[in-house]
DNA sequence: CCAAACTGTGATAGCGCTAACAGGTGTGGT
DNA sequence: ACCACACCTGTTAGCGCTATCACAGTTTGG
């Protein structure tokens, strides 16, 4: 920086502001620091930077597994929108283990985020103690939190599935099943299995089948050898709601090689709206979620909360609220 | 810092030795520091220590997409390989266009990273350029390029599509079309077209079907709009290649609704062996990349990189191979 | 027994940038 | 003519760590 300065005419201090947008440099001066930058192929450090203005200029995002393109929407939308405020995006992911969760909050820490993002799926005493004590703001995702942190962008994982089941029962279903996963404590996946089961009960239907057949993601592969299991116990069920899309789709391939009609025979739903529950034959019913606008929320919540910062305040706890509707396809 | 060093009663030095593996301090020092450490809950400026040892610990690693189940897994497995070294990874997903790989590119630079991980679809001049000039190790993935910038752990995509197309020309396929990308020059997708096209040369086939559908990446909604495209112009076809899964698994789910047996009446391959790939009914025949591998010998390469240059010494260009397998199925 | 080597710790001086303030110049109002 | 003020630029002093050298205390070896 100080060779541009040299080059340019100037200190230093002048071309860190004229590399800014809203520092005070006249154009000129502006204008002649950046072509000696252009020239030099001078690239800012941006460690130094961080160091120096104390912003780091990242955000912790945490999501369970990037292999899902639920969450690498959600992860992508946020990443473009928090770019627009020059903000980059840390990406942990914790494979479902809030034990890892820990570890890898301990990790981000050092790097002083200016905001975390966490996909609920429970979170460790240890985790909870050390975002409050760092007093980095929080914003949890794809659920509502009972007890939450601070901020939320999310939706009740309990209530959207109960509403799918409901319509199931309209639609005039009466023996379910539930495909789910097993060490599911606190996690999107036991609320999905809650809000199912209320439904059953509210409705004065049998609640006991129900398959943890794996701790989470239960994919497309489980999802074929979950069918055998469910229909050996069960054979009595005309309906499978699985805890994600994924299964959903293994469960439906295999009643396809088994050559049982689907929904003829038996039907099977999902949760989440993945590309694939549209496109399969038959169409799966689900519960579709805007991830999109989970992250593109997220990211406009933080740029709120960065403007708070500025007039020196702390924003005030935000829930926002994301539409999550059951989508009755050819699959029920 | 300085408060942890003062209540251990040690200097600030030997603080930052006591939290490091390699520095020398006598155990009962480092014992008593961690303590403290521990006590006041203090937790290391990791942009102050890379800003003093010109060590970022960050690793760049720019994907075409997140949402593909691909780069997930090498992202992945990069990811918890390099964190065995204390290593971070920073995403950036180009959308599949070279101008964004170059403007975050530039944005990634700031950082100081100690690697570049790039997936090759062809990059701009100025990306080349700006990557020579910072001197910073680099390691193209996914390709072997014509002209590799450094480092390569890779296939080549247009042998391995070749391959899959000769293993179909065996079988007896005659009249064969691709579907692919538009706007595809030095991609992948390009490379995999110039392989089937080859073999169909190679076998005095014609070569002539070949749609250019859209932008990558091909969706499996795009599989599903190009299939009555493809049968309307070309109406002899009997075996369409994809240029990847998700689009042949589209191309699929069309045929089942338009009732064209698969493979009976028309066979239909893919490439990169997505999950999807094997689960459905027709399992589909397509090429299969090991996505983990990549990342972890990217990861190793990179470690390698560092162990050299700890020695004061760069490392040789390195071209590490990945196998590239045809996987026969039942949609062929 | 003493020089040489090794071990553990401290003092000093930055890493490359920016916050905060100081000051010089020009403009407009009175 | 003067003051008030905006506007631009420079100076100083760090941000929170670590590289490097210095040095005391201990061990080793001939």
């Amino acid at each position: 920086m100080s060779d541009v300065a040299r080059i340019a005419g100037v200190s230093p201090m002048t071309v860190s502001r004229a590399l800014r947008n809203n520092a005070p440099v006249s154009r000129e001066t502006r204008e002649r620091v950046l072509k000696v930058v252009r020239q030099l192929g001078y690239v800012p450090d941006q460690l130094a930077s961080g160091l120096a203005s104390q912003r780091s200029g990242f955000v912790t995002v945490m999501v369970p597994s990037l292999n899902n393109p639920h969450f690498a929407e959600t992860v992508g939308a946020l990443t473009d929108l928090l770019a627009t405020a020059g903000l980059q995006v840390l990406i942990g992911h914790t494979e479902y283990q809030p034990e890892r969760e820990e570890q890898l909050i301990v990790t981000m820490l050092r790097r002083r985020p200016e905001a975390i993002v966490l996909t609920y799926d429970g979170h460790t005493r240890a985790t909870r103690s050390m975002i409050e004590a760092s007093g980095v703001p929080v914003v949890e995702i794809w659920e509502t939190p009972r007890r939450p942190l601070e901020h939320v962008v999310g939706f009740s994982n309990r209530d959207a599935a109960r509403s799918l089941a409901e319509k199931l029962i309209d639609a005039g279903f009466r023996q379910f099943a539930f495909l789910g996963e097993s060490d599911d404590k606190d996690t999107r996946g036991a609320a999905r299995r809650a809000g199912v089961l209320a439904a059953l009960r509210a409705a004065g239907l049998p609640d006991h089948r129900v398959l943890a057949f794996a701790p989470p993601p239960i994919t497309m592969q489980q999802g074929t050898r979950a069918l055998p299991e469910i229909l050996e116990r069960w054979p009595e069920t005309e309906v499978v709601i699985c805890v994600s899309d994924p299964c959903a789709f293994g469960v439906l391939t295999e009643c396809q090689r088994r050559k049982i009609a689907v929904p003829g025979k038996l039907a099977v739903a999902g949760f989440g709206d993945f590309e694939i529950s549209g496109i399969s034959v038959p169409a799966i019913t689900t519960v579709a979620v805007d991830a999109q606008a989970i992250g593109r929320k997220a990211g406009e919540l933080i740029l709120d909360i960065r403007a708070a910062e500025m007039r020196g305040v702390r924003l005030d706890r935000q829930s926002i609220p994301i539409h999550a509707v059951p989508v009755l396809r050819e699959s029920t």
